[in-house]
DNA sequence: CGCGATACTTTGCATCGCAAAGCGCGCGGC
DNA sequence: GCCGCGCGCTTTGCGATGCAAAGTATCGCG
């Protein structure tokens, strides 16, 4: 079976950004995003079970890309960060997702064709 | 608001496999669930928009881990390697798809509550 | 023959994820 | 009142890895 011309490039996910396409980064966005108000270095933490170092680094990735803004303050004179997505952030990551919904999409379809090709080798 | 301890490692998504959660591979993968019969290296090539080099060591990786079989052989007088999913791969692979859904579920989620955030800051 | 094209593989570099160690600063014990 | 523990975060170091340019091998064609 030859690929057409027209299948050039077909799967290839341009969309894909590097610096979203990330386990811990896309833990970080999707938790951001479920969290409009923001959350504290701490919770992030939590939420995506990282460790002080890597969420650390990868926020500061995520920032350097404007995808999300650092709030330094003090809360009960103790330091506190407190991160939220930007406005473009948000839109960037929703876009990035509308790729991820595409490969869901595509590899739905083709498991549909052959639900278990293990038994029916082609 | 403070982040419960049942939310733990809420958005951590372990699942999300090193291997597969990588651009080309997952590319590379997305094409081979949707061609079971298999794929010649060139096609996938032309696919997965990949150079020479790149597609070889993605290839080399994912058969390491047993998730594609490459069978080296000839036609007219040229060699050609056909990639296909192993069994494991295939189910690996929808594990992994799973979890890219469950991302998606959690944003949809997110966004639908907070359909233009910027507009309503928090 | 030799030149180019096809089908890969190997090498080299620059990036990046990750964990361990480091730093600053309140607070409680003594 | 200073001392050390703990919390919040940053920096450093290293091993792994993605990526592209160069390399190898073989075939077809003039």
């Amino acid at each position: 079976m030859a690929i057409s011309e027209r299948e050039h490039g077909r799967f290839s996910y341009e969309g894909l950004d590097r610096v979203i396409h990330e386990k811990a980064r896309l833990s970080v966005l999707t938790s951001l995003v479920a969290h409009p108000k923001g959350l504290a270095f701490p919770d992030l933490k939590r939420l995506c079970n990282l460790t002080d170092g890597n969420l650390s680094r990868h926020l500061a990735v995520l920032q350097e890309a404007d995808l999300v803004s650092l709030e330094k303050g003090q809360s009960q004179n103790r330091p506190q960060t407190v991160c939220r997505l930007t406005t473009a952030g948000r839109g960037r990551f929703l876009d990035y997702l509308a790729v991820l919904e595409q490969v869901v999409r595509d590899t739905a379809k083709a498991a549909e064709r052959a639900p278990d090709f293990s038994t029916k080798t082609a």
